[in-house]
DNA sequence: CAGCATCCTAGCTGATACTG
DNA sequence: CAGTATCAGCTAGGATGCTG
């Protein structure tokens, strides 16, 4: 699952955890509290149920989130950040505040023009 | 080249950069000011010519990078960082030190203990 | 030295259908 | 509702050899 064994530096292991196509986008849609499974599927727009899971599973595996499993009927599964999880988002925002600055001249790169 | 056309936060647009396998490692290596080819190759551990040219040319589309070519026998050239890709770098640093300090967490995660 | 051409493959990703 | 199972395609990435 993750790609490396060792690491470069610390910007390696993190990209490797938190890289990927949906990965930082599950994440930050949880900075605001649980969220259970379908409500995921509808805020990540275009992923797909067997990516989100396995998405999922993956940040679980890690460490970066929790799942909790109620034993209802029907059944419900909330998912929320770990506390690690929590402090990747921290580190994250930086990133995602020059991001937000650049997002015209990157999707201007991505039109050709 | 680039995965997305419209991005539904800054975080997602700048994973779209400078996300993957290599480019983080890239840029990282060029802090330190103006790289040759053949020194990258060696610095960026792993990577293969192609793959190494490819991650470069798409950085220099995103204006991440710089390319200088030396007209000489036999030839030279420099990559560098410019501006934005200097802003990215210190965008990219509380990542870093994320990674940095649970990197022993992720890599026994990768070993399976 | 820098880097292109070619071929190849692993695994991420998506679509669809089905289940407890 | 929250998954699993199955099938299939694409493309990032890798190996190798050649060139200005």
């Amino acid at each position: 699952m993750l790609k490396r064994r060792t690491y470069t530096c610390g910007l390696d292991a993190a990209l490797d955890v938190m890289g990927g196509k949906w990965k930082a986008l599950i994440l930050w849609e949880l900075i605001d509290g649980p969220q259970r499974f379908g409500q995921l599927r509808r805020q990540v727009a275009g992923i797909s149920e067997r990516v989100l899971i396995l998405q999922l599973r993956e940040l679980e595996a890690c460490g970066l989130v929790h799942r909790e499993l109620y034993h209802q009927v029907p059944p419900k599964v909330e998912y929320s950040l770990t506390d690690l999880g929590q402090s990747l988002i921290k580190a994250m925002i930086p990133l995602g505040e020059w991001g937000e600055q650049h997002m015209e001249l990157i999707e201007s790169l991505d039109r050709g023009d």
